[in-house]
DNA sequence: CGTCCTATTGAAATTCTTCAACACTCGTGG
DNA sequence: CCACGAGTGTTGAAGAATTTCAATAGGACG
């Protein structure tokens, strides 16, 4: 069924993209790729662009390349929840499942390759595999957003802050300085982001930095970059 | 392919099974869903039995015909959180993603149709058809389990509480008493689980529902059935 | 250098939890 | 039939955690 390829018959655009091995990309085989690939196009989003806008259905889907995206929830009173952050090379948008009441919106600069809608959802509904890894990927999201309830519900704010200072350091920084566990990023978000993620407000998140750099837990440069010396010590602070 | 069947054809089983319509058995041809039939049983749970253990394959899936299944995650130190309900007819289990750190429990009597692990999953394999309608339930829980990450992290205590009687409003009693919009049912929960679900103790809950009931958004009868007069109070009471 | 935006810190107010006591319901057995 | 006890739910008062309000600090940029 599928043929042996060289590796020349992958599109340009793939060869080097992330998103062919561990993405819903991989589920595809050359022809299938080469198809694709050719309503795909590299966008780059400023910081606070929406790819997805709450309520509407998508223009596109995609792959993202490089950078965060956060996922959002809005009251009408002002109100806000961020419900998820995405990396490369998570899939944005959800096939099969209209509009949703979620906004993705870039948090720093932010590099996809985009699909136009219906080209996926064509491709989606001809391709098992690649309906599958959207399947994996949906599953995956659900567990990651069940792991964030705990956290909302029965952590302190000192626990939560730890927790997301893990969970950045961990797909933020997974290669960086891993010299005896230490390591340095750059927060992909504000302080009124991180409180938005975490139901906290941005003096309770202020705060329970200052505590754990007092406590040697971390170290902060210039307010956005973090230094953990000791990736257990962290770890601990989540209460895990 | 699909060939034009009497309704004799279908399962005895199925016949009435409200899975069959809106679930994810609604996939199946006359064909596979006797094949499938043919391996599963109805089970009876009693309260606070496990349907599925944290950590553990499950032995079988199943399609809840009555009653209701709380999934719980736990931590180290005994904190706890309910990060979903799941009604008549939510298909309980996980297929294509290994064990999950979440534990399925009977709240009250629950009645199911389980069927083998393998029998499911060959099934799943074999009928995109039903693997669609198991990729559709998981968008669904995701988009649940991020509305209620919204509840969580933004809501109070008061807003927490009349949140989740809506939602067992709406799901446990569609359709009783619907004269001039009150609606009476029974809480599915006892006061320290719905604490678990809202990230409240005993003790917060219970005030908040005396507090709603002293607001008349609610009337309380021997402590585990709600009537609400007008379902419009229980709403804004949710802070929507 | 001033301005805007982001982040930090302090003090008071509020919400929620904790600790403690008591009430209600239901089933069991005297 | 009533008393008893366990489990569940309610209420009060004190305490802790978090928010709110307010002031200040630090960078980036024109």
């Amino acid at each position: 069924m599928r043929r042996d390829v060289h590796n020349s018959e992958v599109p340009v655009l793939c060869r080097a993209c992330e998103a062919r091995h561990q993405g819903v990309c991989g589920a595809l085989d050359p022809v299938q790729l080469l198809r694709l690939s050719r309503h795909a196009t590299i966008r780059t989003y400023c910081s606070g662009r929406e790819l997805v806008t709450a309520g509407e259905q998508p223009a596109r889907y995609a792959n993202i390349l490089s950078g965060v995206v956060k996922l959002t929830k809005l009251m009408e009173d002002g109100r806000q929840q961020i419900v998820a952050l995405q990396f490369a090379p998570d899939f944005v948008g959800r096939p099969f499942r209209g509009a949703s009441d979620v906004t993705a919106e870039a948090a720093g600069e932010v590099r996809v390759c985009a699909f136009p809608r219906a080209t996926l959802e064509e491709m989606a509904a001809q391709s098992p595999a690649m309906a599958h890894r959207l399947h994996l990927q949906a599953l995956r999201e659900l567990d990651e957003a069940r792991e964030w309830m705990l956290t909302l519900g029965r952590r302190s704010a000192r626990e939560k802050v730890a927790c997301f200072l893990l969970l950045v350091a961990r797909h933020g920084a997974p290669e960086a300085d891993e010299t005896e566990g230490t390591r340095r990023f750059e927060l992909p978000l504000t302080r009124a982001e991180i409180g938005d993620f975490l139901g906290l407000t941005i003096e309770t998140v202020s705060r329970q930095i200052t505590q754990l750099r007092q406590a040697g837990v971390i170290a902060v440069e210039r307010s956005r970059t973090i230094v953990v010396p000791q990736m257990a010590a962290l770890e601990k602070a989540c209460g895990v």
